[in-house]
DNA sequence: GGTTGTGAACAAATTCACAGCG
DNA sequence: CGCTGTGAATTTGTTCACAACC
């Protein structure tokens, strides 16, 4: 019985992985899950799934596992997803249109309130769906609601003062796209995604891997 | 004098954050700089930075700092980027053009060779200056070089196959923003980028932080 | 029998603190 | 004196292996 008090970084970093998986065993008509299985689906080992759910607590069934549903909503609880988190996305340009477009947001609760750009032949349009706005309206967009998260978008130039006034607006939250470290006040928090930084990485590791024999079609995966 | 075999995996994905520092610093003018100070342009602490640096080998001098030019080569050459990668990227929606567009890949080494899709209305194309090709000419796109990268920016339905047909043409990285997790041969490595992963760890660590008092206009940064 | 939940063993990563060198 | 490079200490994360339980 762990009461599930501060739970390790890593395990987070997971959960989302493991709640996709559970989402679509679900939708699968799927009842129950083994660690195994569900390590299987997520890609890590058996032992790993059972550690990070027991920090949230003894949700399992000795001799047959978790179920789906009740699984899925305690996780949903514990990442606090049991109510929408609006999401603004300052730039407007591709990569803000994308991630506008991008379905995968709304669908997993979080709704794209607005785009934000400074270009005036931009403002005022609908984009993907999604209404374009001028910089100055972000106080009242993130009033509503003060748990909105702001994503950036924009070239790494301007990458910091959005990130001003974002916070300034109110945002606590804020996922960044840009290729800069943002400073930011005590109490909100970053993410960062570098997609040249991605590759970077990959760059490094294939170096070693000597060239390889031509393809073996097993499939190894979960490796 | 850590003759730097075996970079630790954390060490290898801070690397390219230095290595972006390092090259806004030279184009700035700086000549060397002290593991305090990239600590502080690239958000993580000084020990850190002389730690992970130390992988690489003895490049500093005591009582002076590193020399960014050089420290800058060193980096790349161990990261594997003296000589370009391409990179094509599969599935020309919204993500992928914005991919496509997107500068920092081109300029940081990483030339888009071509985009893939399906699509009959697309194939044929040049969309934000890169040509659409049908899938059937992956093998004869990577058959040039064979430490071409793919990005995976499909729907999640397909992710897997289109990996399949990246592999089968000789593809050894892939770079994946769909929502699974892709299974793959021995060999083939997989990094993935998951929007909404992102944005429910913002979630988790913001709920727990109260709400706060109202902003306090405090560069912390560096956290 | 099958599978969880967890202590204990192990491994990786971070941080400290300082000797060594320029 | 200043700053690097690194052993040692500490913390964090992973894996093992098995008792507890259904």
């Amino acid at each position: 019985m762990a009461p599930a008090r501060r739970i390790p970084e890593a395990t987070v970093a997971r959960l989302p992985v493991y709640l996709r998986v559970l989402a679509e065993e679900a939708a699968a008509g799927v009842i129950t899950i083994s660690s195994e299985r569900l390590a299987e689906l997520a890609g890590v080992n058996a032992a790993k799934v059972r550690k990070d759910l027991s920090h949230l607590g003894s949700y399992g069934t000795r001799g047959v596992g978790y179920t789906v549903d009740y699984l899925a909503y305690q996780m949903s609880r514990e990442l606090g997803l049991t109510e929408a988190r609006p999401v603004v996305i300052v730039g407007a340009g591709n990569l803000g249109q994308a991630l506008a477009n991008y379905g995968g947001f709304s669908s997993r609760g979080f709704p794209v309130l607005a785009m934000v750009d400074s270009d005036p032949d931009k403002v005022g349009r609908v984009i993907g769906g999604v209404p374009v706005r001028h910089p100055d309206d972000l106080p009242d967009l993130v009033a509503d609601s003060p748990n909105t998260i702001g994503v950036v978008a924009t070239p790494a130039a301007v990458a910091q003062s959005v990130a001003d006034r974002l916070v300034d607006a109110g945002v606590r939250s804020i996922l960044n796209f840009a290729p800069v470290v943002l400073a930011v006040p005590d109490g909100v928090l970053v993410r960062k995604v570098d997609l040249a930084t991605e590759l970077q990485i990959l760059s490094f590791y294939q170096q070693r891997t000597p060239a390889g024999r031509r393809r073996s079609r097993a499939r190894a995966g979960v490796a």
